[in-house]
DNA sequence: GACGTCCTACGACGTTTGTAGTAGAGTGAC
DNA sequence: GTCACTCTACTACAAACGTCGTAGGACGTC
């Protein structure tokens, strides 16, 4: 069917980060977990970032016995890279480089985040 | 006046950029570029970009002797890491280590990239 | 001084986003 | 069978976004 995933607004990404975080999950489960992290907003308002999400291609639905249960269609990680790719071409043109620059300037890393760091370096530098 | 910089559109963005690029510009010099890139947009439709980012906080215009002269009064840097700051939290719940991975692995980086990325973690490591 | 050209101000209009209300179907409890 | 509740479908509506048209002032040229 509909294989083209739209862009995807805010809110949207928000809702879709419960899927990611907790699994399928319920109108009402989503409102929840959203409501835990502090978000006020009314079941049909999520209903309708739901039903969005189906339409662009980001969730499928199942019915069970009670109620429709939504589940995310598309990875974190596929949506991550397209959003940073597209910061990327935004900001920087394509250079990536700059951005992991920035990144490890500003962002506080901690000694374990430098480890990895250093080690996925390592091997970058062995394959190049 | 108006300190507070509101949200940026993606054309905005667009608008922005040719000004950290080619500095000061005139609504026709920013179309012009914009064309360059392969953007077909009316000089109107410019204009309102320019004006919308000026009452936003993001460019301030000058009369000059034909006319205004829009200019970016907030830094490429600046847009950035507000921007990178906010996909971090989005989707990483501010784990900004893991995006860094990510971006080493999915983008190819250049030696000279990598030469960089080596010696600023140097640092960082005698740093801590 | 009328004409073409360029500029800005202002309004407009369809689409997307954020947010929610209402109506009606399903179901369990009494 | 009616009450209370929950769920979905549909509609709505304001604000933001993307895009442009038109009107009218300024200026140079015949």
């Amino acid at each position: 069917m509909n294989d083209k995933l739209g862009e995807l607004a805010a809110s949207e990404l928000e809702v879709l980060k419960v899927l990611w975080d907790v699994g399928p999950s319920t109108v009402r489960d989503v409102l929840a977990h959203l409501q835990d992290r502090g978000r006020r907003l009314a079941y049909t308002t999520v209903l309708t970032f739901l039903s969005r999400l189906e339409q662009k291609g980001y969730v499928t639905s199942n019915k069970s016995e009670t109620a429709y249960v939504y589940k995310a269609k598309v990875s974190r990680e596929r949506v991550s890279r397209s959003r940073v790719r597209s910061l990327i071409h935004e900001l920087y043109d394509g250079a990536a480089g700059a951005l992991v620059l920035q990144l490890m300037q500003d962002e506080r890393l901690s000694p374990e985040e430098l480890g990895e760091l250093q080690s996925l370096l390592n091997k970058l530098e062995d394959n190049s």
